[in-house]
Formats: structure tokens, sequence, C-alpha cells
RNA sequence: GGUGAGGUGGCCGAGUGGUUGAAGGCGCACGCCUGGAACGCGUGUAAGGGUUAACAGCCCUUCGAGGGUUCGAAUCCCUCCCUCACCGCCA
């Protein structure tokens, strides 16, 4: 009853409870409006009289304050009295309104952003659409190895060293290749943050459950991250400490849109990813990545969607890497988003496009989750702000395509004329050492 | 980790059981004043929810969070979280 955001539009479902119910559909799940309209009725009937039990309490306290004052006691003892006998009810009211607003509450947060008109319907990426390419698949006069057999080769990628610390999907990045690994964040960080008009952060990397629920990664996927036994979560991206800034605000409307970038590490269980990718550094327990986090007004949010995702793009651009940009489909489509771009980038010893970066508008869909508002100007009241994500880009996946798309026939690596700087000036990681 | 002090509205800051959702100030908005402004004066200014055609009215909840005592709690009790100060430890 007092102060709960609901984690979707309850004023939305009673006044178009098909739409929502098409929504559902669209993400795969059962018909549900029904039984949220229910749940909500009672919730509300519930929830009257008890209010109507705490006006006449309150009423009659107040009064037995004046009786009292006004030394009347028999008439304040009567009171006493009646308000006495309400207790029980009142109380076993509480507790049912509590019970059922956890219910519908319970039964909300568990369900996925509804989705964006244009998303294309289907059941798994094979169902995304292509939008766009830049660039062109490199031609190789021999044949492109993957990326783990240049770092090993270079004495840069460990895999065998990492496994004897930590075990499975980690790696110990080493001396060229380390470099060259801390350049490409640097220099996303710095285009981001001079050109794009991003505000550098660095946030913490362990947060709360309340912070994993506002992006959504809670309550239905605890298991994919890891958790300290201090009850600390690691944050499996930057998004989730970036857009929680926002989180129980209330903004100034002329505030909008805030614009952060970070480069954190990013810790992720992969519990449902047993036997993918096992080779390389394509999916670790660990990496790198500089995000992007746009909290907008929501009438700015799908043009930010559009320029959230051409700053991304324009990180592989200048790093010289083929790359598409998808629509994923509804199947694909994460549970907090509405609509998702994701940027493949193309690895030619893999010889696949693989994603580098995911660009996400959620709409308010984490603005309820998180209270997180701004104030119109010239209104009276709050509106939810939209906030969106992107990676701009995976600093691991980067660092493979780099390495894919700049070897030689030697085993060298070229440096990318954008990385130089950040190089002292190195044009290539040789194969020698 | 130890000791002490605190957590009140956009901000500062009163308030130790009864019209206090909360004095006062700042800020902000509107109006008056002015040639225009400053000053001054006046009015207004929390959020979430229920009811409703209504962003009119009425009602409920919220003074860090959660429990408890009471007819009634910002005010009393318990637990937790956080902030500040000093000590200890430490990149």
């Amino acid at each position: 009853m007092p102060d709960r955001f609901r984690m979707h539009d309850l004023r939305w479902i009673r006044e178009a409870p098909q739409d929502f119910d098409s929504a559902l559909a669209r993400r795969g799940l059962q018909p549900l409006a029904e039984s949220v309209l229910d749940l909500d009725a009672r919730h509300r009937q519930v929830q009257a009289e008890l209010q109507e039990m705490q006006a006449r309490r309150n009423e009659a306290s107040k009064q037995i304050g004046q009786k009292k004052k006004a030394g009347a006691e028999a008439e304040a003892q009567a009171l006493m009295a009646e308000v006495g006998q309400l207790k029980d009810r009142l109380a076993e009211a509480e507790e049912q309104e509590r019970h059922l607003g956890e219910e519908l509450e319970g039964l909300l947060a568990g369900l996925p952003n509804a989705l964006a008109p244009e998303v294309p319907d289907g059941p798994d990426e094979s169902a995304n659409e292509v939008l766009r390419a830049h660039g062109e698949k490199p031609i190789f006069d021999f044949a492109p190895k993957e990326h783990y057999e240049l770092g090993e080769a270079l004495g840069g990628l460990d895999f065998e060293a990492a496994a004897r610390l930590s075990g499975a999907r980690f790696v110990v990045v080493k001396a060229a290749i380390a470099r060259l690994h801390r350049a490409l964040a640097q220099f996303m960080l710095d285009l981001h943050t001079r050109e794009h008009g991003y505000t550098e952060v660095q946030p913490p990397l362990l947060v709360r459950d309340h912070v994993l629920f506002g992006t959504g990664q809670l309550p239905k996927f605890g298991e994919d991250q890891f958790r300290t036994e201090e009850g600390y979560w690691l944050i499996p991206t930057a998004e989730v400490p970036l857009t929680n800034l926002a989180a129980d605000q209330i903004l100034a409307e002329e505030a909008l849109p805030l614009r952060f970038t970070a480069l954190t590490p990013c810790f992720r269980s992969e519990a449902g990813a047993a036997g993918r990718d096992t080779r390389g550094m394509l999916r670790q327990h660990q990496f790198e990545k500089v995000e992007l986090v746009s909290i907008t007004h929501p009438e700015g949010s799908q043009a930010e969607h559009e320029r959230m995702t051409a700053c991304a793009e324009e990180v592989l651009k200048r790093l010289g890497l083929h790359y598409r940009v998808v629509t994923l489909c509804s199947g694909d489509t994460g549970f907090a988003a509405r609509k998702t771009y994701d940027i493949e980038v193309w690895l030619p010893g893999q010889g696949a496009y693989r994603e580098i970066s995911s660009c996400s508008n959620t709409w308010d869909f984490q603005a309820r989750r998180m209270k997180s508002r701004f104030r119109p100007v010239g209104e009276k009241g709050t509106r939810l702000v939209h906030s969106l994500n992107g990676s701009g880009v995976a600093v691991g996946r980067a660092l493979i395509a780099v390495l894919e798309t700049y070897q030689r026939a030697d085993g060298g690596i070229a440096v990318p004329e954008v990385l130089r700087p950040y190089m002292g000036g190195l044009e290539t990681i040789a194969a020698d050492g």
C-alpha cells in the first residue's frame, strides 16, 4: 500500500489487459492479466477496508486526546474501548493487505519487459534482423588463426596459468597483449568522455540486492552472478551500478539526459553456458568492459538508443574492425530490455560474427523498479525516466577481434593506428616477442 | 574492529507520546511592487497509494529500514543499515 512501485504498470494492465497478455505472449509466456487483475482487485478491496478502519482509529484516537485534555475521562475510556475492539480486525487486515501486495508484486517482478512493436518475432538468434554492416571481411593470403593460438604463441595469453590459479574460464594476460588490452580500454574511455559527452565514473564493483533488483538481474537471475559471503554481489556489468545512480532520485527535467561511462571488470558465473565457447577468452568469468548508460526523458529514449549504438559503433570503426548491427528478435531480447541492438564483430580466425556490444533501451522498466523519476517543468507530480545501457565495448572481445583481424602470416600483430599513442608508438607486436 | 554522536521535506533545521505531513529559514513557482531589476510584500511548494469521470474533494501510508509498546509514536523499546568524529588496522 505505501510507496509501492509495481514492476509493471498496473493501471496499464487494468485498462488494456489484452495488450498485457499479448506482450507476454511475445515473450513466450502464458496470459496472466486475469490472475493479475483478480489479485489486484482482492488487494484493493482489502486495502479499502483496512483504510476505513485506520481512518476510524485515527479519528477516535484524535478524540481521545481531546477528551483527555478536556477532562472527560469517561468518554475517553469509552472511545479507547471501541478502538481496542478494532485492533484485532485491523491487524488481520494489515496482514492480509501486505500478503496480497507482496504476492502481486512477486508475480509482476518476475515478468520481463514488454517488447517494442518493431522488434521482430522469433525463437532465437537465428531470427535476429541484420540492420547494417560496416567494412568488409578482411582477406588473408594465409589461414587466419584464432585469438588463443595467436596469444599463446606470443606469450601474451596464458590459459594454463589461469587454470592453476582459478580454474576454467579465466585467463592470464601478459606483456604486449596486456598492454594492448589496456590501450583498447583507454582508447574507448577517451572517445566516450572526450567526444561523446559521457561522464566517467568509477563505481563500486560490489553491490547489494536492491541494486541488482533495480536493473532486473534479481529476483530471477541470481544464479548468473557471483555473491560474497557478506551478501554483496559482484557486478555482472557496470550497467548495474551506473543505472542505479538514478535510483530513488527525482531528477530535474533539465538535468536529462545523464550519460555515464565506466571501465570495470565484470563477473559472470556463466551458469547456463556449460560447454559453450570453452576455448579461448571469448566467455570468461571475469572480463573488462567499457559501459555506456543513459538516463533520459521518456520522449528522448529512442533517439538516445540510436545515438548510443552509434557511439559503440564508432569504437569499432576507428579500430578498423568489420562488424554488423542486428536487432535482437523477441526470443533473444533480454529480460529488462524493450529493444536491443547487438553489434557483432567479425572474427576472421573463428570465421564468425560474435557479439561485442549490446545496446538496450529498457524504457521505464528499470526506472519503475528503481523508483527513478524526474519532475516535469510546469506539471505537478513526477514521471518515470527511461534508462538505456550499452557496451562501448567489451574490452576482452575487442582484443580478440584486433588479434584476429590484425594478425600477420608470421603470427605477429599490427597495432591499429588509433591505439599506437597508447602503446608508446608501437606499430607491431612481433612474433618473436 | 572499538568508542561516541547522529540519520526529519529539494536543502538547512525545529520538534521527546495527542489537529506535526511535520515550526522556521533557504531554494523554487506565481502574483503585487518597479521604466526594468534588486529589495520588500503576498500566495503556493513531498512522495506513493485507495476512492473518483477528474492531475476537484475525501481517505490511507511514509520523519534511515524492520519489529515492538500504546487508544494514539518523528517522539518510548529492540534489531539492522548508513553517515560523521576519534582510536586501531590498512592499499
